[in-house]
DNA sequence: CCTTGACCTTGACCCGAGGTCAGGGTCGAC
DNA sequence: GTCGACCCTGACCTCGGGTCAAGGTCAAGG
């Protein structure tokens, strides 16, 4: 006489794997069985009960560990301890929705989470006669902005806003965007940076855009990461960047240099 | 002149821990940058926007392993890899919210998920002069049937729900109540079996609480798991049981018997 | 020069809730 | 006696890192 039903006939009752159920019996959330005169163990009806209340909890998201100390069903402290798996529940929920409309912000081509303003001055740019490689740079440097100087991100756009609504600074942005495809020593490099310069100290409001981000952060360091960011050593737009400099502070203009804190 | 940040700024500029920082490193998801003569690990602009970019994504939950296979940003399958994504993080919330729900059912005393009928049978025993340890039991029996038998316990509620209509029936259900603190060979044992086993036979829509189970498991085992609930070998209420049985059986009734298939 | 404390390096083990694989024993049916 | 389905134990895998261990490097202060 079989007292009992197998393992894989109890998984299948309370709908749960074999190896489920032995898992619960190493963890101790139910008891293990006695066995058969082969070793299989055998399950009489308290047995399937209690199989059947803990996975009525598991499935309920109650974690294995908090069902092995939870109170006795129906007590206080029963009720209180599935409020806070509750609680830990609707976290994760949050959670996870917060996620998700991250991730439609991250799919509609809100690249890289930046605010509106920032996303529709990068829309802009190709009526501007930008590539797209352009704009790929620009919102990069956004992004390293943003990341490395939060606190003065809004300004920035501020600066640079007001600045592009100027068609001479534009046509001298436009000439810069061509500089990838120039040899270091091509002669229009001097001629730009010089041009440039003449600007940025005719304009002082625009010569913010160079200042502005330098008067939050304070260190050197990440001052080069933006202002220098895709350029590669010894490119013709590294020597732009350096001649440009090099004229800014001959004019007086205060600006951090490599290795200094 | 140092180039570059070291791996605690750059893992402070993303938001991260320096932990993270390497971990996607051996992922491959940020390539590994330069060293400086000391080891360490010197972080410039490509790779902090990388790094940005990366916990961008994986902070909108998209998977590591997700992001190493991902398109270029942009592309038509870079955004239908996020709707993917996006799927698999809404059917995550949807399971979590299912969770929810069955866990505040749970938690409200809805015992073991039983359907409304069911709860409304158990909350009445107490007014009919039955124990909490009666209910307890009852409820056992319940989830037994409704996990053994799935398919017939509606038809089950139903007998047990006209069945307790009837005053006979349910004073001779209350004297059964009172059987675990007898002696097995207490002589009001064979009375009430007599009594029982009449009712039975006097009222064949009765009998279907104890016929109507077995006709739908075929197997002696599910209804022996379920009919011998909550007694221990060798009890009264087992005597009870078995001396039921036998009268039953004597009377042409079928009953499945221990060890038969 | 030495120490202190903060930072960096690699490597190995830990979490939850089981899944999967390996190697072998047992059952009922043919 | 042999087949397929079932059972046994034990060890390793997942995922996104956290934590610990044991040691090297750096800048500042005495």
């Amino acid at each position: 006489m079989m007292i009992g039903v197998t393992i894989g006939q109890a998984a299948a009752f309370a709908g749960v794997t074999v190896k489920t159920v032995r898992h619960y019996h190493k963890l101790g959330l139910v008891a293990e069985p006695e066995r058969d005169s082969s070793g299989y163990r055998r399950y009489g009806s308290a047995a399937l009960s209690r199989l059947v209340g803990v996975r009525a909890l598991a499935a309920a998201g109650v974690p294995l560990a908090e069902i092995g100390r939870l109170p006795d069903s129906g007590t206080a402290s029963f009720a209180a301890s599935l409020a806070d798996v509750e609680r830990h529940l609707t976290d994760r929920i949050d959670e996870l929705t917060a996620q998700r409309d991250t991730l439609r912000r991250l799919a509609r081509g809100d690249h890289a989470l930046l605010p509106a303003r920032a996303v529709a001055l990068l829309e802009g740019m190709p009526g501007l006669g930008f590539s797209a490689d352009d704009v790929t740079a620009a919102q990069e440097s956004f992004v390293l902005a943003k990341v490395l100087v939060p606190e003065g991100f809004d300004d920035y756009l501020d600066n640079v806003e007001s600045a592009l609504k100027d068609p001479r600074f534009l046509a001298l942005v436009q000439r810069s965007a061509e500089v990838g495809g120039w040899e270091p020593d091509d002669p229009r490099v001097a001629e730009l940076a010089a041009d440039l310069a003449g600007h940025y100290l005719a304009h002082p409001a625009q010569l913010k855009i160079v200042t502005g981000l330098q008067a939050r952060t304070e260190t050197a360091t990440r001052y080069r990461l933006i202002a220098h960011h895709s350029e590669g050593p010894g490119t013709a737009a590294a020597r732009l960047a350096a001649l440009v400099e090099a004229k800014l502070r001959a004019a007086g203009v205060q600006l951090p240099r490599p290795g200094s804190p």
